[in-house]
DNA sequence: TTTCTAGTTTAGAATTATTATAAACTATAT
DNA sequence: ATATAGTTTATAATAATTCTAAACTAGAAA
C-alpha cells in the first residue's frame, strides 16, 4: 500500500471520479499527481513509467480505464493532436499548446499568451466544451 | 478515361504533387475538387463514396496514398479531432471549425468569426504551420 | 512505334492504438 | 464474516493505418 500525504486526495479523486480506491489505481494516481510539474502523455509512455522497475505490473487495460475515468471526472485533459494517438494533460487548467508534427512532443502555453477577442456562437443545441488551441508548429 | 473541363486542373494538381496522373488517381480528383462546395470527410467515408457503383475499384492503399501526397502538397488540410481518426477538408483556405465530440461532425467557422488579437512566438527553430483553431462542443 | 524503367496499384499481411470479454479477484456495505 | 457489485487481468477483437511485394502502366528514350 503507497504511504502518502496526498492518499486522501488520490481516494477522494477517485470517489468522486466513480472509482473505489484499489492499489493499481492509486498507483496510477501517484504517478499522474505526485509530481511538481504537470506533463503530457499518452497511455503508452504512461504504462512504461508505470511499469517500470515493480514487480507486480498494473495492466493497460486499467491504465486506459483509469485514464478515461479521470479525463470524464476532469482530473486530466485530452489534447487534440493529428495522427491517430491520444494525449493526456495533468494540467487542468485552462490553457493551450504548441504540437510539433515533428518530434509529437507538446508544449504549454500560458492562457495569457493568447488572446481570442472574438469567438463564434455555437450551433443551436451545442455548447462549448473546450475553447484551448493547438498550434501545430514544425522545422 | 474521364471526360471534364477540369481534367487539366487535375493533372496540374497531380504533377505538382508528385504524382504521375493515373485512372485512380484522377477518379479521386473527380470525387474531390469536381464539387460546388468544400466537404469535409475521412479515408473512410472517401473510399465509401468513390466505390459505390463502380466495377473496377480503387484499392483503399491508393486512397491512403492520394490524399497523403494531396494534403502534403497543400490541396487538402488535414483537420484536428479527438478519436484516432484522420479527417480532412477540401477547403483549403484559412479557416477555423467546430468539431461535435457527439456526432464527430466538422463544420466550417468562417475566418472572420474568430480574432486572434495576441499569438505566441513559436519555440526557437520552429514555425507555425498552421493556426486554426478546433473548438469542441456538445450537446 | 516499341521498349524500358521507374513509378503505381493492389490485395493482403503487419502494425498500432484502443476496446471488449470473461474469469479470477477484492473493496466495502451489511 | 459474507455477499456482491465493482475491479483487474490476459487475451481476443476491432479499427485505422502502413507495409509489402508482385503485377501493372505512364511516359521517356531508342
Amino acid at each position: 500500500m503507497i504511504i502518502s500525504d496526498n492518499l486522501k486526495i488520490y481516494i477522494q479523486k477517485l470517489r468522486s471520479s466513480n472509482l473505489r480506491p484499489t492499489k493499481q489505481r492509486l498507483k496510477i494516481c501517484q504517478f499522474l499527481f505526485n509530481r511538481e510539474k504537470t506533463f503530457h502523455f499518452t497511455v503508452e509512455t504512461l504504462n512504461k513509467k508505470i511499469n517500470k522497475n515493480i514487480v507486480k505490473k498494473v495492466s493497460l487495460a486499467t491504465i486506459y480505464n483509469t485514464v478515461e475515468a479521470f479525463t470524464k471526472a476532469g482530473y486530466l485533459k485530452e489534447i487534440l493532436t493529428s495522427k491517430n494517438k491520444s494525449y493526456y494533460d495533468t494540467n487542468i487548467t485552462s490553457h493551450h499548446h504548441f504540437y510539433d508534427e515533428g518530434t509529437k512532443e507538446l508544449t504549454d502555453i500560458h492562457y495569457s499568451q493568447i488572446q481570442l477577442s472574438k469567438v463564434p456562437t455555437p450551433p443551436k443545441g451545442k455548447k462549448i466544451k473546450n475553447l484551448e488551441v493547438v498550434i501545430r508548429i514544425q522545422k
